[in-house]
DNA sequence: TATAGTTCTGAAATCGATTTCCCGCAAGCT
DNA sequence: AGCTTGCGGGAAATCGATTTCAGAACTATA
């Protein structure tokens, strides 16, 4: 089918083009773009002659043609963090996925923390003429974006509004997992739990950490209760977490991280110090990445899916094409929800610590592979 | 600079177009795009012109247009086997900013080991018309790859040569790091070593599996003093293999895995058997992604570099262009070696086990993370 | 000095779609 | 019957680059 000779040239299966639909289905090219698009009615027998002739000669639209023509590259781009960090390949998948049943690619690039590579990558994504652009390096206050709202491209980033005329804010709801987290270990007994903090100044992570402020007062922490280390949110930020709060007297008998990749780098410490978990210590995590699962003991986190947030950006990029005018900034919420493993429990020492059974954990468990 | 209004019309940065370079450097379209191509020779005084006129348009050709005149697309594309396992990533990473280096854009896909999923992205590839594609699934050899054949795309392979006129395969010398962690071993007094193999049909594992099997009766172990466990190159994988090996009477003192995500399987299997690592049990991995360095506890495995791969990927691609006649069938040698840390000890009850002393391993960590 | 041979430049064709403009025809109305 | 309206479809312009072709200017040679 496809390699075939026509015209006495080779043509590659996408070497087919509308002119040749258009004669083998006896109508103008322009009838052929009309049915392809669909955006004006044509009879339905030559429309039917016109899929029959794109079926037999294998043709696909010419993708930089319709680009070239409509002003639309249908190219998206999306900002990440960095790639080590589990959570965001698998938002990038997820982001490709949706952004591919519409039909647009994704060029995907990560920052590695670094202005240069992200400056770049966005140079490359604005040479591409994207459509629109996700930043979701939970660091979007950073002027790395300057030059895409210079060029006026829409924009969607999480927690923290660009300074751009078409952008979209995803809100996370922190408060809600972190609550839920908090509540269980105070259900579990605890009455000191340290909070590991990522870098202090991005609002994500102030967000974060006033969820965590709230809901240890709402257990009634006070202050000294619910001590809090700020870190990078990587496994030797984690490390240095741990190391601070195993100093702190009298020792908080759970630590609240964050993200995973810190709470990974805790387990690291608290095994190397010879601190059983979850018998002497409790440890929760935040993002519920897919290794959150499989490292020891399995890790009891929040998760944020990325499906939603993948979702919601898309949607987001969306209602700015749809706008007209550059709207109002209109935030799209994402909740987040606890998903229990194995490494929280009881405290040691504690009086009223109920024993979770069997029975519950398995329950739990299940809803976590949900 | 950008969003200025010229001839009446607004424009976008990347708004304008060679014309209006053309008319601000007082030459034509064509001597433009001679300069920025640089493929004929202009005026120098001309040239110089046309680059200020360039700069203070912030112009950048359009690449769609580009695309379409020259029938080059500068898009790759990229099919790994999953996303959950962060060598995947990585390796994305480095074929992207190498890539990226030569002004190419790349659609990664991964399959999951998904049939469907695989030839939707296919499908995807080909409709943007791909310069190439790097198939890095290790199991290349399933028949997703015909329809990139059929339209005579360049490929590179891993191991497994696809069956086409134009494709370049990337050899993998498994045997070397291989070689070099049963050596380590069999130094550290193991006599009874294990393998993870995974999954069967699949050359690249077959290939990983005989060079453990040289390198078993190279130090001397016969068939039953090795054994081998064949499962899926995951983490459930990997449990199955330790729950395997444990069964085995007399038990291996070390077990070796054919990728790290088996190993990190093995590790929590070992951990929930009470059996301590290194003491009781050695494990060494394949693939060294990030995060071994980080488990618990760090996993000495074998290293493939996913620079060098990316890189070989790219430049077997750029062979292809280059070579009119799609030409022998080349292949391009990648290197292993092994990077030791703490998932490795002498056994037990070693009469003649060598204990690595302090500086030794530090020495030997060193080299790990550079 | 005249002629052949180089360079360099611009006009125009081209890539493959979409979209505008216009014409012809059939249906609806008085 | 005559006129308007509306719909479907073809011809041609368009998007923004590259590339071919041919002419102009300049150099080298006899």
């Amino acid at each position: 089918m496809s390699g075939q000779v026509l015209n006495g040239k080779k043509t590659r299966g996408g070497g087919v083009d509308i002119t040749q639909v258009a004669q083998r289905a006896g109508v103008s090219p322009a009838t052929v773009s009309r049915v392809t698009n669909g955006r004006s009615t044509v009879a339905k027998h030559l429309a039917k002659r016109v899929w029959r002739a794109i079926e037999e000669l294998g043709y696909t639209p010419n993708p930089q043609a319709r680009a070239l023509v409509s002003g639309r590259s249908r190219v998206l781009g999306l900002l990440v963090s960095e790639i080590t960090n589990p959570f965001f390949p698998e938002l990038m998948q997820s982001f490709e996925d949706v952004a591919g049943e519409h039909d647009f690619e994704v060029m995907v690039g990560s920052t590695n923390y670094n202005r240069e590579r992200a400056s770049i990558f966005i140079r490359r994504l604005i040479q591409r003429r994207v459509e629109g652009v996700a930043v979701m390096t939970f660091r979007a206050e950073s002027h790395f974006l300057d030059a895409l709202i210079a060029e006026d491209i829409p924009l969607v980033t999480i927690d923290v509004s660009a300074n751009a005329a078409r952008s979209v804010v995803l809100e996370v709801d922190y408060a809600q997992g972190i609550d839920e987290a908090v509540q269980h270990l105070a259900l579990l007994g605890h009455r000191r739990i340290g909070f590991a903090s990522g870098p202090m100044p991005h609002l994500t992570n102030v967000r974060r950490k006033e969820a965590f402020v709230r809901a240890a007062r709402k257990i009634g922490l006070t202050a000294d209760k619910a001590p809090i280390f700020a870190g990078e949110h990587t496994f030797e930020g984690g490390t240095l977490a741990a190391h601070h709060f195993l100093r702190i007297e009298p020792r908080p008998t759970a630590i609240v991280c964050s993200n995973d990749m810190m709470a990974v780098g805790v387990l690291r410490v608290l095994a190397t110090s010879g601190i059983r978990v979850p018998r002497d210590m409790s440890v929760v995590g935040f993002d519920d990445i897919h290794l959150a699962e499989f490292i020891n003991p399995p890790l009891t986190t929040v998760r944020m899916s990325r499906q939603d947030l993948a979702q919601a950006a898309f949607n987001g990029l969306e209602k700015l094409w749809s706008e007209e005018s550059s709207g109002s900034l209109t935030s799209i919420r994402i909740g987040t929800r606890l998903v229990v493993r194995q490494s929280t429990d009881s405290p040691k020492g504690a009086a009223n610590g109920l024993r979770r059974n069997k029975s519950t954990r398995q329950a739990e468990t299940q809803t976590a592979s949900a």
